[in-house]
DNA sequence: TTATGATTGTGATAAATTTCACAAGTCTAT
DNA sequence: ATAGACTTGTGAAATTTATCACAATCATAA
């Protein structure tokens, strides 16, 4: 009945928007079966491991034919929460706040920016897109409005413990942390982090082997 | 003599950014020892498990003391590849390539973006911060001029191919793709893949199942 | 010097993840 | 109906990663 309550490798899960990406592609092009060989060369994984990992929520694949696109990204769609919607709040309108507001992929993958919140009584009620920027003051009063259900924190490092009270406070259970602190929160709220800098120190790492520029 | 030679599981390569982090800030307070236990904490992780990630490349700690942050500090960065600078471009100046340009993190760790790129002949000219944007055409010369090592892809997914072998062809060896496709390069071109969405999909999962919201 | 308390380094073990290999199922063409 | 070509699903093996537990080491103070 409930599928979900299976437990999916946390491996697993962290292919699964791949999947869906991928997915959404052969959709689009109103294509109906694809094989896991078919799908794994277009992701740069091998076809077993799709297999296995699509094995933990029952993919349904039809031997000699291959997995139904539809059904396949409806259960992905599933197990991901993409298929509601959610609200979402953006906690520091600086440079990084701001282009997260005009990020068009949050809406396409059903996370609706719904406010926007920032300390700075400069930036109160500037408009980015079509909403303006409140004080977080009025953050607990919006949630409730609004249904906020995930707040993107987005201030500097040094405020971001000090904001995650109060969004803590206001009830809002999903924290989208790109502030590089880790953050003290009760049991109850879902903090996932998120680096640029991971990412371009990787490169930079391998880079440096690649061309033995180091010292 | 040279330590980066050494084999360094792949998990722990994605955890010493994280290190990087903690140790610049005790390094900044002027603390000149850590405990394991001490810096476990801060980044919610085990003792023992940052203790094995050191030892893969020599923490060199001192038993009773713990490790001294200064040496540690230059040791990861130099196996980030953190301790020489970087010349990176940004191909692709819409939402994200722009808070991309502005982005401090990356001048803190060595980055250093040195020329924007965008095809579209509307902005070619424009300045962003210090930069003016020029047009893709110039990839090449640029890259001899400036040395230019990384490109940063911001462009939509669907140029992403096409950019990317302009890249490949201009001699630049390091990309770090922000489109949500999969990128065809030769063996000597290092692509490392960010992508908003896994982290706030992620987090969408995680929810889903706490407040028990699907369908 | 010696006792005490703290902390590392690392084998051994456990857990998680990936890869392999192939039986079993499905489709198509004749 | 049958053969042949494909493709899935999945146990088992291999590999990678994380945790445990404790001897060895170092600092400090009496």
């Amino acid at each position: 009945m409930c599928d979900d309550l299976v437990i999916i490798p946390k491996a697993t899960l962290g292919r699964l928007p791949l999947y869906l990406r991928v997915l959404n592609g052969l959709h689009h092009l109103n294509i109906q079966f694809v094989s896991s060989e078919e799908m794994a060369m277009k992701l740069g994984i091998t076809s077993s491991q799709l297999r296995k990992d699509l094995s933990y929520f029952g993919g349904q694949g039809i031997r000699g034919t291959g997995y139904d696109v539809a059904y396949l990204l409806g259960k992905i769609k599933a197990i991901l929460g993409v298929s509601q919607n959610w609200q979402m709040a953006i906690v520091g309108l600086g440079k990084l706040g701001t282009a997260l507001a005009r990020y068009p992929g949050l809406q396409q993958h059903g996370i609706n920016v719904a406010a926007l919140f920032d300390i700075d009584e400069a930036k109160i009620g500037w408009k980015v897109g079509e909403l303006s920027i409140c004080h977080l003051s009025e953050l607990t009063e919006k949630k409730k409005e609004l249904g906020l259900e995930i707040a993107a924190l987005t201030v500097p490092a040094q405020a971001a413990q000090e904001v995650t009270d109060l969004i803590v406070e206001a009830g809002i259970q999903g924290i989208w942390n790109f502030a590089p602190v880790r953050l003290e929160t009760p049991e109850n709220v879902i903090v996932q982090y998120e680096d640029l800098v991971v990412g371009v120190l990787t490169l930079s790492h391998l880079l440096s082997r690649r061309l033995g520029k180091m010292r």
